[in-house]
DNA sequence: CCCCAGTACTTTGCAATACAAGGTATCTTA
DNA sequence: TAAGATACCTTGTATTGCAAAGTACTGGGG
């Protein structure tokens, strides 16, 4: 048990809540995706997010297009389906209701 | 995919935090806990509670004592350990990184 | 005295998924 | 054409929340 398990545990949680609201803003490829979680210290790994790319776009919450890249590999630029922003808009609410949920949890004023 | 599933894992991240800082306060038995999370819309079950509480205890950050009831069976009354409450501080400044963290990913202004 | 309902704690099996590690494919540069 | 960089994908493992079923203690009604 170590706090690291502890923040990777959160982290789990809101990763696609994260990676939805990223993609809406524009479309993006993975190491964009990388890039911004990195910068925002939710350190993911290439591991985690090919799949839960995949796994988003058989959901039918995102949809991506091939482009040309000058220096490498084409690349995946995805976006956010119709469905997909439905969904952001749900995970928002959900979020806010977690946050409130936590700070009621922990607020309260040590009875002992 | 269903909103449901989305909740649920983000629960599970916030979940040590919630349940160490409700024992923080008071020393309760397991079904206070469920009955605080209850009330503040964070909903566990037996299943999930149980193991949890061992685990934490094995870590060394709860300890428990038996405590005779008047309704049934005896009750576990879980208390923090000194090193259960260390570990509860470094939670709090987690949570509050996670928090700043998401913020940063999903408040900036659409760009497209 | 025994069965039943209520309460509390425990265990088992399953499914989801983050991550580490390794692999494949494409493009540029020298 | 070889090396390096970039990009995407796959496999195996460990963790863990949850549903469901099980065990155990208590008190009351027949």
């Amino acid at each position: 048990m170590n706090i690291e398990r502890v923040k990777s545990q959160m982290r789990k949680g809101v990763l696609e809540y994260c990676i939805l609201s990223i993609i809406s803003k524009e479309e993006v490829y993975a190491s964009d995706i990388l890039a911004t979680l990195k910068e925002a210290k939710l350190i993911v790994v290439e591991g985690t997010l090919y799949p839960l790319l995949t796994r988003l776009k058989n959901d039918g919450l995102l949809n991506y297009r091939w482009e040309e890249s000058t220096s490498g590999p084409p690349r995946k630029y995805y976006g956010l389906t119709e469905m997909g922003q439905k969904f952001l808009t749900e995970m928002d609410t959900t979020w806010q209701e977690l946050v409130s949920a936590v700070n009621h949890t922990t607020s309260k004023t040590k009875k002992k």
